[in-house]
Parts: structure tokens; sequence; C-alpha cells
DNA sequence: CGATGTTTTTGGATTGATCTAAATCTAGAG
DNA sequence: CTCTAGATTTAGATCAATCCAAAAACATCG
């Protein structure tokens, strides 16, 4: 019972080595073992190599909790989404993933699911565990405040996609309103005159932004003939929509879609009035998902470029996390048209500035 | 310069309320706040009460990162998939995350794109971070050996989907073999005897548990043609798969796709070739995504359940953690056959068992 | 009242790395 | 040979919690 093992012997019961440990190995200190660590100019060639000898001999594995207790870099970042299922956010995380992980940075993810307490209890739990910044995809019905209460908490946030609350904040997007100003313009100068939108929900920054480049180009078109439905953002809903829009006395010769399920959903929606999309009415949709390229016909679309977007959106959190006082900064993407057979027939232009006659007689 | 400012006094420069101070402000001790926080049976009701007006009142927030120092949990868990961008995935991960955070546990997430090195970088991360446990879905080409060195880390690690390495391990995923039996079944019942099976790569569990699938239930069925095209498993390799198998001198009457991207991809290849999916060649898909129901046909699909399946492995990892040394276990969901348009039609069965009469003469 | 047994509460050690300021150890100049 | 500037190395305190064993408070009973 007078067994007396002194402390830090060889090895630990629980294969767990310590600094203390490699000290004793290679001679040194537990200082100088930190610096070789945290590969400090500091310490001798020499020492160095003997203590990362040391490190190789003993299996040492780094206890990053730990540093984070003393230092106050946890190396880490939450993130949430609102919807994770969606390919688009998947192609965001994998960017934000890749530009994370090239830093040595880690990501707790978490699915809001749209749901704002959701989403409070896990920036709750984040902070707890000390998170050195947050990427923020806001959940609809997000209270505005949510920004300045992060603020008072001393975490860095980036919006991404939509965002909330009053500038300034750090934001990265892509630009909606330019992206639907270029499917406005390729449409006219397809001789397109009657261009309905199809979507979008709630009041979100990203909603509006579509929705303002719609009326925006409309009016500098000159054109008259402006047909928004509001509706969600699913294949279902183009499918409804769609076939609702065409019944109308004066149906659209084009529409755009919130994004591209929704504009799969018109396509199949054109079809089942024996319609043929591209033809007898023209479809483009936006984010331009690995399918679009692949539909039948193949889906016009205005590519957003989520994996870039999550790049970005990570690089700036970063950014801020080094310079926390720094000015806020927004970087928006332009998207870019992608053009295919969905909308590449140029129609016939009616020759009343109304558009008031009827495409196929 | 004498101004002795009694350490841990009313707030900290920063905002960081710790223990000491609330035990101050509460008149008790460390410990008992500790044993407060952590819903200790031990401590008398009014205590109680006290310290928890005491951690309201000074905003306290709990440092996980310290707790996990002493203690030996963290509540995180690493969870590595191979593609986040695969709406199937994305599926999972909602599943995995709502089990996990039911429990009060947050999980890092990593992609690992199919490749060993990024995977292997990413697991070396998670032992430092020194998670819980790890959820792992192996990218293409991982080593077996994998498995027993996260043993030896003493990491407890359930596999998802796909597995590497022997037995025993735990294991979520579903019963692709059976999917692909019912599937067959289906089709047979359906007067179909000449079924072809489309993509699956490289020598994966996942892979080859449809592939023993298919052979088993054609020879169930005493049907002797047998055609099972490898392929990646991508919307364009069913478009290239289908055209080529088409032309041949006796097409099939069927075919089962690897999932429901390359049976989208048959679709349209048909399609290509000017025959009508569901009619001229029966088409079945597995992991019945949501876009399978607004097909053009509606796409017949064995339904995988990924949120289940994340739901399971995460319940399975969290059991793990809490019995280490309990015996491994395998959790296999049951798919079910979503039957749709695209496979409904019955046809008229051949009266040679060779089936070699030509469909449509 | 003191002995005994339960509840509650507590101080001090511990976890594994980082920080700071001070202690060494060079090497070159005077 | 001493002195100093520069390069290395180090001891000890610190971060914010948990664990343990022992102390204090309280109740019960002969």
């Amino acid at each position: 019972m007078s067994q007396d093992n002194s402390r830090s012997s060889s090895t630990r019961d629980a294969g767990s080595i310590t600094l203390q440990d490699i000290a004793l190995h290679a001679g040194v200190s537990r200082s100088t073992v930190s610096l070789v660590l945290r590969e400090s100019p500091l310490v001798a060639e020499r020492t160095r190599h003997k203590v990362q000898r040391s490190i190789k001999a003993l299996g040492y594995v780094y206890n990053r909790g730990a540093a984070a207790l003393r230092g106050n870099r946890t190396a880490t970042l939450g993130v949430v989404v609102y919807d994770i299922a969606n390919p688009f956010f998947g192609a965001m995380v994998a960017g934000i993933d890749a530009a994370l992980s090239r830093e040595g940075y880690v990501s707790f993810l978490a699915n809001s699911a749209d749901s704002p307490d959701r989403q409070q209890r896990f920036l709750e739990r984040m902070r707890e565990h000390a998170v050195d910044g947050i990427l923020l995809c806001p959940a609809e019905g997000t209270d505005p405040t949510l920004i300045d209460t992060l603020a008072t908490w001393g975490m860095p946030c980036v919006q991404v996609l939509r965002h909330v609350g009053a500038p300034p904040f750090d934001y990265a997007g892509t630009d909606f309103r330019l992206g639907v100003c270029q499917a406005v313009d390729h449409l006219v100068g397809r001789g397109h005159e009657r261009i309905a939108f199809l979507g979008g929900h709630a009041e979100h920054s990203a909603t509006r932004e579509r929705w303002e480049g719609y009326r925006e180009s409309l009016a500098r078109h000159g054109l008259n003939y402006q047909r928004l439905l509001r509706a969600t953002v699913t294949r279902r809903d183009g499918f409804a929509l769609i076939q609702q829009l065409m019944a109308e006395a004066t149906p659209p010769t084009a529409v755009i879609c919130h994004n591209d399920m929704v504009a799969f959903g018109a396509m199949l929606g054109l079809k089942r009035l024996g319609l043929t999309p591209g033809t007898d009415c023209a479809v483009v949709g936006i984010d331009d998902v690995e399918e679009a390229e692949l539909g039948d016909p193949a889906l016009t679309s205005v590519a957003t470029y989520p994996y870039a977007i999550g790049e970005e959106a990570a690089r700036l959190a970063l950014r801020r996390i080094a310079d926390p006082d720094g000015t806020r900064e927004q970087v928006v993407l332009a998207p870019r048209l992608q053009v295919r057979a969905s909308s590449e027939a140029a129609i016939e232009p009616s020759s009343s500035t109304l558009a008031l006659s009827s495409q196929h007689p």
C-alpha cells in the first residue's frame, strides 16, 4: 500500500500522455514543449527536433480543450442552417467545410428547421462551448434583435444568404436582385413581354431582393405586365401555381421561379396541361442545381454558387475572429445566368406594347 | 498603483462570470454551485433556489470546455459523411441532429468528399477535440484497419450506411439487399422477365448488398436474364447506361437503378430514344427522394428513410458512449417499396423462359 | 445531554495546456 | 576576463470547472 508511484511515470493508466510526460522524456520543461507544439520561432532547432521525436515516440495527442481554457481560441465555429436536406445548403456546407479545414478549424452544424426556438437553443449551446464565431442562416421569424444579442455576447457572427437586423452586419450571399435582372434581360432579348414570377414566402431579405429585381427590370424595360405569385418554395408550389397562371385570360409567355425546385414543378405543370416548357412558355430557375442541366428540357437557371458562398462566409468569419472590431463586411457574389433549352427559343414579339395578343392563335 | 482590486469582484472585465462569482453572490461555495448546475439531488431545495437566482442575476454562462477538462464528457460527436451535397445525406444529418440535440449533444460535421486522407485528418482533429464518439460513413478506399485504430484510441465509432473492417462493429443502415428483392418481386409480379441493374461503383458494402439482392432474387424466381452494369452513381451514368442497354439485341423490359439519381438519368435516356418510361421499360430507383414523386412519370423507388437512419445511428452512438464495452450492435432498417407510375403497368409475359421475343414488333 | 446517523456543504487538489516575467545560456565587444 | 545584448529556456500562476474526502449542520433517540 505504501507503493509510491511517482506521478507522470512512463505511461499513465488510460494512455493519456501530457506535456509533462514529453518534457520528462525529452529532458526539457513543459513550457518548451508547448512552444514546439505551437511552432514558435523562439525554440532552437536542436531542441525542437528532440522534442518532436519524444512526441512521436510517446504517441502524444494534443488536448485542444485544455489549450482553449487558458488561451482564448477554440478553433471551432457554429453553423446554423434552416434546411440541411436542401441540396443548396449541402453544397454551401461543403464550401464552409473546405475553407475552415484549410485553417485547422472544425464546425458544429445544426439544422434549425426554420424554428427560431431551436435556433436559439443551439446558439446558447455554442456559447457554452465557446465557439470562436457563428455562421447563421437565420430561421424564418428570427427576432431582428438576435444580432444585437450576439454582439452583446461578444460573439462574431456572419449572416449567410438571408439577413435580419439593421446594418452594419457581416454578411455573405449572392445578389439575387441582379440575378433576376439577368433573367429578365435575357427573356426580353428573346422577345418576351409577359414575364411572371413564381414563389417566395414570408418577409425574407432573400425573397425581397428577388421581387425587387423583378419589379425594377420590368420597369426598366417599360413592360407593364406584372404578375407575382407568392407561395412557399417547393416543387409542389411550382406545379400548382403554373397551372393556375396559364388558366388566366392573358397567360405569361415566360416565368421566372424563386428557385430550381419551383421551376421543375412549373415545367411538370406545363406538361400536365399538354404544353411544352421552353416552347409554349419559357421557364427560368434560380440556383442552377446539378439537376437543372439534365432536366427535360434542360433548365435555364441563375447560378448562385452555394459552394463559393460557403467558402466566402467562412473566410469572412475567420477574418472577423482575427479582428473583432474591424468594420463589418458584406460579401455579395455575382450570380450568372446559365441559358439552356427551357428559355432558348425566341418568340414573335407582339406589336402592341400592352402585349395582349394571344401567342398561338 | 497600490490599488488592490480583490480578484473575482462583482463583474470581471470581459464579462466572464465564473462559479466563484456565483458562489460569492449566493453566499455558498464553488462546489455547491457546481452541484446545482449538474442538478445533483444532494443539494437542499432552498439552497438550489438561492443559487439559481444568483445564476440568473449575474448572467452566468456555463463553460463546457472547463467542465470537460476535469470531467470526461464533452457532449460532442464527430460526424463524417462523404458527400454532404447529396440530399440523402442532408436528410440523414438532419436526423442525427434531431436525435443528438434532444440529449444535449452537438456534432462536428465534416465532408470527406470520399478522400481517405481528408477523413483521416478530420478524425485526428476530432481526437484532439476529445469528442465522445464518431459517426462514420467511410470514404471510398478507406483502409479497413481504420476501425481498429479508432478502437485503439478508445474512441466509440458507429459506421453508417457503408461499413469496412471485420465484424463485430457498430453499424446503422438499411437493408439494401431486401430493398432490391422487393423491387424484383414487384417487377416479376407485373410480368417482367428481363430485369437489369444499373450502377454501383467500387467495392463498397452498400453496393455489394444491392448486387447480391439482385442476383439472389433472379435466382429465386428462376430468371436467367441477368445484366448488371457497373458505373458511378450519377444522373449522367443512368442516362448513358440505359441507352447502351436498350441498343442490345435483347433489351431488358425493366431496370432497377442504384439510386434515384441514376433512375432519373435512365428515364431521361429512355425519352431521348423516343421510349416512354413505365411503358416501354419500367424503371425503379432506390432512396425515394422527394423528387421521385414528382418525376415524369412518377418514379417507383425503394424508400430507405435517411432521416430515420440518422436518428438510429445517433442513438446507437449515445448508447455506446454510455456503455463502451457493451456488445456491438447492427441496426438495419427495413426499406419499403413505393410503387408509382414508372413501373405500375403490367406487361404481357413472354411464353419462352429465355425471354427472347421482342416487345414491340 | 451526548451519541449516532443523515443530510448538506465545503476546501483543496486536479485536469492539461498557456501566459508572463524572470532565469539561464550563449557570443561578441571592450 | 568582464560586460552586455540577444537568443533560449523555465518556474509558477492561471484558466474554470469537477472530484474527493472530510467537515459542518441537522435530526433522532436512548
